[in-house]
DNA sequence: TTGAAAGCGCTAACAC
DNA sequence: GTGTTAGCGCTTTCAA
């Protein structure tokens, strides 16, 4: 019923090694034989079976991607960044979402190595010791794009975010701020605990600051909760005039509370936030965001994957990304 | 080097037709057996080979997806929901973004068939005659997320856009609104050309409200051309009271353009949106706006998928889902 | 309850 | 340039 090379190669009176060339694009085939081919193949719809392909060829074009959660846009941007280089090296992605749970992320893995992807790029918020040794044992090369690991031979993508972070705070710190707040996302995540909240004490002793633990608020990175940081800095009598937040979603809760308690921002209050997303310029007042290259990690990402698939060299397996700030109206 | 079921049956001393029927979990095997086999599986780390027994048995446990635009909140809230009930009957997805392309849709249907996926499930803004062939002729079943088509043979899971719109614009009837205006996306999509704006013209013309052309306005969908929206409306002399906004991302644009005009929302105009994606929410004044089901309409749409590949009986396999109005800020 | 053997549709030597 | 043939690793009859 389906029409398998074996019948083209009937129809076509060739051997199917000819029609395997054919489609393959193999030089060493005479023009006219490959047009009689091309002819057959397109009078019966041939389509080749891919996973036939697979098994005999062991090369699926098939990658795996496993992020956390595809519904945040903070990923789905570097998923888009992923599979636009995927494609136009002609790979297809397997995607999954691994909700940040180490259980999902082993078990995907084994999946996707099942399911013989040449390579998989990863993207986890907090690369537990059992992970990075599922990584370290696959047979397929596996890309960690803007995910934090110890260990340096394992690809990555990243950018500088204790820099970026620490950059952030300099400004505030350059504008006279002594009341600087950092709102957080989860702290067990290595950018959070130890990049942005590094660079947070580290620009602040720099600049003989006092580090006041009571202006380091760690949330679980929601709107809403973002939202209670604010009141609860307010209940402990503490009324930052800057705040750092850690992501868009943060900085927007910490601004409606700040309005919400009558002060404005950046007039008495000015907010940086950590990642700049589409959302960023579409909220008043705009967010001054330090921009995460997002579909760029996922697009070096996949570069690189592509590299390591071809066994070419690679000067440098830990990519680190430019970043810039972007400076808009929640800041003066 | 790699480990297959043949080493498997070797070291186990059964043939590897028990070894599969173990992997397969196969009640014909005397559990002294079955757990001998399972030891040595667990030795070995054997990892079952997904390709060749997609060859063997014509089953890939792999189901299509093809979207827009995975950066899109909107598509990615859809395919979350695809992805969750796709991971809960044991497949996988491939991953593909369309850019709501005709070509593209028809490369990708042709490559996903390829890989021999058991079924596809796809979302696109609008269905040329050429897809709508394409998935007719499909030999795996397909089925439309949130999209539109005439051929009531072919699988779709949506609500009824129509008379949503028709809500929202009789919401602001009842207020006692005349001039109310429409902001849409892409007219030459059925569902803003006909649905949305369907039910716009009607809810009108049934209250007896004259139906401007002027108040109609065609943009791409994006913040920036929603914004130019209303500044066009005034320069034309016209001042709506209340607005239809076609998304969240309109509405975002229209209300900011409002409020640089020195009207405020809701108190001049009131808004309403199509969609309550999560940042509805997250905004101020917060959206008033029709809750598309997303994350829903994916799943119900993968559900419905798996139905069509396990050969159940679908009673109706045109899906209508309930939505409803989510009351907030931006209406009085 | 278990095993033998015939494919699944293709690639990749190797020979001619 | 083209054909022959031996797998790729598994499922699935069919026998035993």
């Amino acid at each position: 019923m389906t029409v398998t090379i074996y019948d083209v190669a009937r129809e076509a009176n060739v051997s199917m090694a000819t029609v395997s060339r054919v489609v393959n694009g193999n030089q060493n085939v005479k023009p006219a034989t490959r047009k009689k081919v091309l002819e057959v193949i397109e009078r019966l719809e041939y389509r080749p079976n891919a996973v036939a392909r697979g098994l005999a060829s062991k090369k699926t074009t098939s990658i795996g991607v496993i992020i956390p959660d595809i519904s945040n846009n903070l990923y789905a941007e570097l998923t888009r960044g992923i599979e636009d280089i995927a494609t136009m090296y002609r790979y297809n992605i397997i995607l999954s979402n691994s909700d940040q749970n180490e259980t999902k992320e082993l078990e995907l893995l084994n999946t996707m190595l099942g399911k013989q992807v040449d390579g998989i790029v990863m993207m986890s918020d907090h690369v537990t010791e059992k992970v990075a040794n599922a990584i370290r044992q696959s047979p397929v090369p596996i890309v960690l794009a803007g995910s934090i690991i110890q260990d340096d031979s394992i690809p990555t993508v990243n950018i500088d975010y204790f820099q970026a972070a620490f950059d952030a705070i300099q400004l505030f710190i350059n504008k006279g701020h002594k009341e600087i707040a950092f709102v957080s996302g989860p702290l067990d995540y290595t950018i959070n605990g130890e990049f942005k909240l590094g660079a947070y004490k580290k620009a602040l002793q720099q600049a003989n600051l006092e580090v006041n633990q009571q202006f380091i608020d760690a949330t679980d990175g929601t709107y809403d909760e973002a939202i209670l940081s604010w009141e609860s800095f307010n209940k402990k009598g503490l009324v930052p005039t800057a705040i750092f937040a850690g992501s868009d979603e943060i900085a927007l809760g910490v601004i409606h509370a700040i309005q919400d308690s009558g002060k404005r921002v950046p007039e008495d209050v000015e907010v940086i936030s950590f990642e700049n997303s589409k959302l960023a310029r579409m909220v008043r007042p705009r967010l001054t965001s330090i921009a995460l290259p997002l579909y760029d990690i996922g697009a070096v990402s996949m570069r690189l994957l592509t590299k390591l698939l071809n066994k070419e060299e690679v000067a440098e397996k830990n990519v680190i990304l430019p970043y810039r700030i972007e400076i808009r109206n929640s800041t003066k």
